[in-house]
RNA sequence: GUGGGUGUAGCUCAACGGUUAGAGCACUGGGUUGUGGCCCCAGAGGCUGUGGGUUCGAGUCCCAUCACUCACC
């Protein structure tokens, strides 16, 4: 894997970039759909194509447990499997196993946790978790680490961070294959010090980027955004920075404002099942009363598929009936508007004057 | 026509003769951050079919009446 830093804006920490994998180049600042499950949900790969999605999430915890990591290796790999041959980032699974399954134990070696589906007990291992993406042939591997919830205090966000960092290795140390990357996952909670020092061990180790983990996990926004402003100076600048699970649009515009190159979040796929909709002056929940006659669509000038050809009162219509295609115009639209977010972004970047642009996106909201 | 049963929120149903008649769904609004097509929070909504009666007090007991429903002529 490349990463190359193309531009700075002088205005901000804004960073302009490109990453190439096996599988093609990714402009960065990017968003990147999440496919839990070998699919972004509601949507076929054709479409995300469209979409302009160059690079997509799927997850090790899911498609450890449903189909099983063999069963996709013996098809092909995951790209194969869901007929997408653009780039593909794994999570290790390390977030689901503690915002999902119910943990039995967590020790040195790894995990031992319950699935969700079954009630199967399984020990996940940072070599198991790195097996696994082996065996999807994901682009990007992320390391096993532990997500600490908030509000943890500093002793225990302390004990695993370390563990975090004694994972990390063995995770750098488990990939053979130099067609995958590797990224190291950043922990420490809230505390400053602890995200310096975590920082400063994965670097020793050396990994292909670097993201930051467990923010966004309900920490009041303003601290978060101070972690960031204090952590991402710290961030190698020629290896990528990755902020996992972020965000709402305002989140994605600080960050990248920060020096972020890389999001996931499930945000516009997941809301858009729950009839959220973003536009350029906030959100609407397309199922509110004050819809029902409306004739116009999600957003007047919006080019995406879903706005093109179909009605706020249709959209409605069908949301309220559960129907299908509900959830896969609304997913459209809003991976449509969180990519375009991202193109003027990069845009603005190119020109010089993302500070600028930051200002006038602020202006456009409610 | 005769006998039985049931009438409580938009729907399906709770509520010992005793606080301000509740729940689920539907409806209205809010939430949703490395995905369980969910879930959570809040709100609105009632002449308890109608009219009498008994009682300190009736959704509840009694009488009449209307509607629906079942069985039998």
């Amino acid at each position: 894997m490349e990463f190359h830093v193309l531009q700075r804006d002088h205005t901000s920490q804004a960073r302009r970039g490109r990453l190439i994998t096996c599988h093609g180049s990714i402009e960065t600042p990017v968003f990147m759909p999440v496919g839990t499950q070998a699919t972004v949900k509601s949507l076929s790969p054709d479409e995300l194509a469209i979409l302009n999605a160059e690079i997509i999430l799927g997850n090790t915890y899911h498609l450890f447990l449903r189909p099983g990591a063999e069963r996709i290796q013996r098809l092909g790999g995951l790209h194969r499997f869901m007929n997408w041959n653009r780039s593909i980032l794994t999570d290790s699974g390390g977030f689901q196993v503690f915002s999902l399954a119910r943990i039995n134990q967590i020790q040195e070696d790894g995990v031992v946790f319950q699935s969700h589906i079954d009630g199967s007990r399984h020990l996940i291992r940072p070599e198991t978790a790195m097996e696994v993406q082996a065996q999807l042939g994901s682009d990007i591997a992320m390391s096993f680490d532990e997500c600490t919830p908030y509000p943890v205090d500093h002793p225990y966000a302390l004990e695993s961070m370390k563990r975090t960092v004694r994972w990390a290795r063995r995770c750098r140390e488990a990939v053979k294959s130099d067609r995958q990357a590797v990224f190291g996952i950043v922990q420490g909670s809230v505390f400053p010090d602890l995200r310096r020092a975590c920082l400063e061990e994965l670097q020793e180790i050396g990994f292909d980027g670097y993201a930051l983990g467990s923010l966004s996990v309900g920490e009041p926004k303003e601290l978060m955004l101070e972690v960031l402003e204090r952590t991402m100076p710290q961030m190698p600048a020629a290896k990528p920075r990755y902020l996992m699970g972020v965000g709402t649009p305002e989140d994605l515009v600080e960050g990248v404002h920060l020096g972020v190159d890389m999001f996931d979040c499930v945000m516009p796929t997941r809301n858009a099942r729950n009839g959220m909709l973003f536009t350029s002056r906030g959100s609407i929940q397309i199922k509110n009363s004050q819809f029902a006659d409306d004739p116009d669509p999600i957003e007047i000038g919006c080019s995406c598929y879903a706005c093109r050809h179909f009605s706020r009162a249709y959209l409605r219509h069908l949301f309220i009936c559960k129907e299908l295609l509900a959830y896969r115009l609304n997913t459209i639209h809003n991976l449509h508007h969180y990519l375009g977010l991202m193109t003027a972004m990069r845009q603005a970047i190119e020109q010089g004057r993302f500070a600028e642009w930051r200002e006038r996106f602020y202006a456009g909201r409610r």
